[in-house]
DNA sequence: CTGGACCTTACTATGATGGGAAGGTTTATA
DNA sequence: TATAAACCTTCCCATCATAGTAAGGTCCAG
């Protein structure tokens, strides 16, 4: 199989299948004599890997030791759970910020009229605070 | 005041503060005869409503918008209030994102043993999953 | 044999931020 | 007053994951 057609059969673009080699997160992959990369089923099921891996919202960092456990059958579940737990809790993380973003705001702009009028508490607020 | 005087009473950085006169979130600011650009406490103000627009999570494009609100004494509040409840639906939706991601992080670790044997549900799951 | 679909590399950009280098200015101290 | 430290300036590079483009080579069908 070409590039496109792994493209097409994974959901990774082309793009980012050759991005993804480049800096490790898949091995350097065979090619025909004029250059042209050169795949097997097997890359496909790696690529739909690292893609489920990116929905979840892992970084390439991590994915890419995901890769290296999946490839490895000699591996520990428990440092596969590591990473995950990790990970969730980046997520939460993350989750509590906006959500944190997302309270205040909608408190501010409860508080704004929305009219014809300059008046504002939205911006008052984030004139006047300091910190 | 010098940058590095109205950045540390902004809790804006000097390179940002360059940074933003640069893309045009705040006017190109005076200097003195020998180049160093030179804050009024108007200046400091002004930078502490981008921080906070920063903290609530306003992309610079936005913030450069609500800047241009915050100086306009004859703005409409509707327009604030817009940008505002603009943010907060996209806020929601990323938090929505990451805790769909959480929820099904959390479920997979919480099926996997996650000791010293190799079978793990988690990269069960990455890999076998296609769409 | 030619045109179109595909592939290759290399460069550019995004958005917000930080790091560093090379060089000029100001200020405090010896 | 000379000098060193602390500060300022501009310019370039890096991040992260992704996409776009350009210039050129390859493959296949008509």
């Amino acid at each position: 199989m070409n590039i496109g057609q792994v493209a097409e059969a994974s959901g990774v673009s082309a793009k980012m299948i050759r991005h993804y080699e480049e800096i490790g997160v898949i091995p350097k992959i065979s090619r025909t004599l004029s250059g042209y990369r050169h795949y097997s089923e097997t890359d496909v099921h790696l690529l739909r890997f690292v893609r489920q891996a990116r929905d979840l919202g892992f970084s390439m960092e991590q994915i890419k030791m995901l890769v290296g456990l999946w490839r490895n059958k000699r591996r520990k579940s428990s440092e596969v759970k590591k990473l995950a737990l990790e990970h969730v809790e980046s997520l939460e993380t993350k989750i509590r910020q906006l959500s944190e973003m997302s309270k205040t705001l909608k408190h501010l702009a409860h508080c704004c009229h929305g009219d014809e009028r300059p008046e504002c508490p939205i911006l008052d607020s984030m004139g006047e605070k300091f910190s």
